[in-house]
DNA sequence: ATATCGATGCCCT
DNA sequence: GGGCATCGATATG
């Protein structure tokens, strides 16, 4: 495959991976989407490099292309892999549009609407069957990733949810897509 | 269309 | 005990 990504993507900045994903399919057999949403972490305050420190400081720390998975507000769980081998950053998966598999993505979520099943990181995750066992796992063991077939235009805003460094512009999606989370610009 | 709110677990003081 | 990198249901313009 002329597109597929390997180890050697994560091994840079979060923000230029967070930004790199935006537009590649992402793979977790049988299903598949486009990534069209994701934010960068590092070492910014509102990172879990930062206020996890402890229990996450080191995966977030020194390695890059590993899964981090950890649950929010108790139910849901969100998909990360780290970044830049040598400094703390992740990226957040936000948001798919959904291209195959979409009937198990609609068990697993319960919903029916297509734009339902991945908008957003905790359906992200619930619709691909993300478990925190994967997380510490290389993340190209579970899933796969390949580059679009054309370059994308992608777009940036203030990540969601947080409540430090609200002034970063680290989220990044793909410009005009419906599939994206959050307001429409 | 936006607003509010409850559910829930884990990591931290 | 407090604070979340959230979602879905409900209530209201």
């Amino acid at each position: 495959m002329a597109r597929g990504i390997t180890d050697r993507f994560f091994e840079r900045p979060a923000l230029e991976v967070a930004r790199g994903l935006v537009g590649c399919t992402l793979r977790h057999a049988p299903c598949a989407g486009r990534i069209v949403e994701t934010e960068a972490y590092a070492g910014d305050p509102a990172s879990h490099f930062v206020t996890r420190r402890p229990s996450a400081g080191a995966l977030l720390g020194t390695t890059s292309g590993l899964t981090y998975v950890y649950t929010i507000y108790g139910m849901h769980l969100c998909l990360n892999v780290t970044a830049d081998a040598t400094g703390p950053g992740a990226v957040l998966l936000r948001a798919l549009e959904p291209l195959e598999g979409l009937d198990v993505m609609r068990s697993r979520r319960g919903v029916e609407a297509v734009r339902d099943l991945c908008r957003g990181p905790g359906r992200l995750a619930q619709a691909l069957g993300v478990t925190r066992a994967m997380s510490g796992r290389r993340f190209l063991d579970d899933f796969a990733l390949e580059r679009p077939a054309r370059p994308v235009s992608v777009v940036t805003s203030p990540r969601i949810g947080i409540s430090h460094a609200t002034e970063l512009p680290w989220r990044f999606v793909l410009e005009g897509s419906r599939f994206a989370s959050g307001r429409v610009a």
